[in-house]
RNA sequence: GGGGGUGUAGCUUAGUGGAUAGAGCAGCGGUUUUCUAAACCGAAGGUCGUGGGUUCGACUCCCACCUCCCCCA
């Protein structure tokens, strides 16, 4: 028989299955079938209980009759019963190392994955900076939360878009063109830092447009005529964007982050006459004190608080843009889900643009598509407030990221001074930035969190330091043993000592995980799951020497070690993390 | 005013209706001739914001109230 890679699903199956040809089992009847603590087992089927109580059952009695027909192979599960109605399995030493030695590295984790979201084609915005300025702080949990989330829907089998919308056609350009041309700033001459120019004109400019009316109509003329396609003031708006994707860029590297599609607003501008159009003929729009405006009557709220989808001056806004741009995922990417990775601020507009989008695609008969906001909380400062720089400002990306490898490097210097220059730079780049990005994905998106340079860098703790350095430590013991991780393995004797059965264990639990991280995609359960498993590694590694002179009891050891290396390093690489092998 | 989020140990936090609420930090006590001690082990620390309700079982679901944050007018 294939070893399942899913086991909790796979025993969730066999119990229904088998359930259902049983007396005193009928239709309301599952299984529940979860991981649980150690103490318990591996998996605990909880769904007797209830069941028992609807059909005034005695649940222990059915439990019993139910675990009587399972007939689950007894060298590879054990079933007991427990407490009320609870039913406990355990695995035997045997099914870890078959299951081990069937998932053996990360394309055979993928492969068993890939059947997860097969057939699944989902656009991922994420980041979706505006140009013109420089990323900050805020824009940090967008790029690094969508960036995990695509990365984990693309390993279970997902067909993946990773859409960057920018924002580029806000109202910002009337003042800015203005500034531009008031500085007589050139944007064609070599500027290194021409996004922190920018910005500071683009601040001297909204300042002079409150001291002076005049400004302020110069202003709306170099807008309107950006808008009705300008010459000089297109040429300017397209410079001024490509250097900001240049920019926007050079984060990007330095995050590992990457795109398939990248579209500003602007290229929706000409799309949305086809939205209004089609929103007023399927009557899901109506005009409101001059303005066009879609209610949804089943909303508590939304039945009076309108989705403003054309401004009484005729105007069109993000509510518009994001319309057409949900129909031009529909019809080239042929989504059948689209994903949104914004703040959660964005709540309100996220969900009456869903309902909007479902009541609009089913009235024009196009596919269905499910809508998905996947929101998240601030960042806070020590002070329990938003996080900003002491004068005010947000914190530059750029800064931050050079900050964290600043300071991880002093640790690296520290702790491994015979590492060479240009290895302790490599880790402290590696533990710097993966030290920002696991701290923000570690923590529940929905939360707000603490931003603690402190703590996200201490190797103690649920920190990326602690994961690297367990992996690192791994690769050590192969380093020294000369071999390679998955060699050294044929000898294998059963599982025995108490923490290599507790390594195992955590093993084999690696798709139950995926499956929880992905149901609501919220990476940090993912996080707590390689913690975890480097605590139970760490405490195998201490008392369990890997390099010893029986040869059955090493072989195990090393496969151990290597699985755990592989579960590492590609639960790491889903969190976009990227891993060392000294530090 | 309406809505959303949040509240768990001194601090930062995890917790899928399931058994005795888990971690980490700080503080306390141990472990190294042994594969990276950036580690491991142990003890201590909780009326899960408050009050009701549903349930065999509630941090988890429902209702009311309170705190802080945010959104809409």
């Amino acid at each position: 028989m294939a070893v399942a890679f899913h086991i909790a699903q796979f025993l969730e199956d066999h119990f229904q299955k088998v359930a259902s040809s049983l007396e005193g089992f009928g239709d309301g009847f599952t299984a529940d079938v979860r991981p649980t603590e150690p103490r318990f087992g591996v998996f605990q089927a909880n769904g007797v209980l209830p069941y028992a109580k609807k059909t005034k059952q005695n649940p222990r009695a059915l439990a019993q009759t139910l675990l009587d027909a399972l007939q689950l192979p007894t060298d590879h599960f054990t079933a007991e019963i427990a407490g009320p109605g609870f039913i406990n399995i355990n695995l035997t030493p045997a099914f870890y190392a078959d299951w081990l030695k069937t998932f053996k590295d990360e394309a055979a984790l993928q492969q068993g994955a890939s059947h997860i979201d097969e057939g699944l084609n989902v656009v991922v915005d994420y980041s979706s900076p505006n140009t013109a300025k420089q990323m900050h702080v805020g824009h940090l949990r967008s790029m690094v939360i969508g960036e995990a989330i695509q990365r984990l829907l693309r390993f279970c089998g997902a067909n993946v878009t990773r859409d960057n919308h920018i924002g580029d056609w806000g109202t910002q350009f009337g003042i800015l063109i203005m500034a531009i041309k008031d500085a007589g700033y050139n944007l064609d001459e070599e500027h290194p830092n021409l996004l922190e120019e920018l910005e500071a004109l683009y601040k001297a400019g909204t300042q002079k447009t409150k001291d002076d009316p005049a400004a302020l109509e110069q202003a709306r003329n170099e807008l309107v005529k950006l808008q009705q396609g300008d010459a000089e003031n297109m040429q300017l708006w397209e410079k001024i964007n490509s250097l900001s994707y240049e920019a926007f860029e050079s984060i990007y590297k330095l995050f590992n982050v990457a795109f398939d599609c990248v579209l500003g607003e602007s290229f929706y501008r000409d799309k949305v006459d086809r939205i209004y159009k089609e929103l007023e003929e399927t009557k899901l729009s109506e005009e409101s004190q001059g303005a066009l405006v879609v209610f949804h009557p089943e909303h508590p709220r939304f039945a009076k608080q309108p989705f403003i989808i054309r401004k009484s001056d005729g105007a069109t806004n993000y509510a518009t843009t994001d319309l057409a741009t949900a129909l031009h995922r529909l019809e080239a990417f042929e989504a059948n889900e689209m994903i949104n990775v914004t703040d959660g601020r964005q709540q309100d507009h996220f969900e009456q643009l869903r309902l909007t989008v479902e009541k609009w695609f089913a009235a024009k008969g196009y596919k269905p598509c499910k809508l998905r906001h996947v929101w998240f909380g601030t960042i806070l400062g020590e002070d329990g407030k938003a996080i900003k720089t002491r004068s005010g400002e947000p914190i530059k990306l750029k800064e931050l990221v050079s900050e964290a490898v600043e300071r991880a490097y002093k640790v690296v210097a520290e702790k491994s001074p015979e590492l060479t220059e240009d290895e302790k730079r490599e880790i402290a780049e590696k533990v710097g930035i993966g030290a920002v990005r696991y701290a923000d994905l570690s923590q529940n998106r929905t939360s707000d969190y603490t931003f603690s340079w402190e703590k996200m860098l201490s190797f103690d703790g649920n920190t990326a330091p602690y994961l690297l350095y367990a992996t690192a430590r791994l690769h050590a013991i192969f380093r020294k043993a000369g071999l390679k991780p998955g060699e050294g393995e044929d000898a294998a004797t059963s599982f025995e000592t108490e923490t290599e059965l507790a390594l195992a264990r955590k093993l084999v639990l690696f798709p139950s995980v995926l499956e929880l991280t992905l149901e609501d995609l919220r990476p940090h359960f993912l996080c707590t799951y390689l913690f975890e498993l480097s605590g139970i590694f760490s405490s195998f590694y201490n008392a369990d020497k890997v390099v010893t002179e029986d040869p059955g009891t090493q072989a195990r050891r090393l496969m151990l070690c290597a699985r755990t290396l592989n579960t590492l390093e590609t639960g790491l690489k889903l969190l976009g993390i990227e891993t060392l092998e000294r530090m």
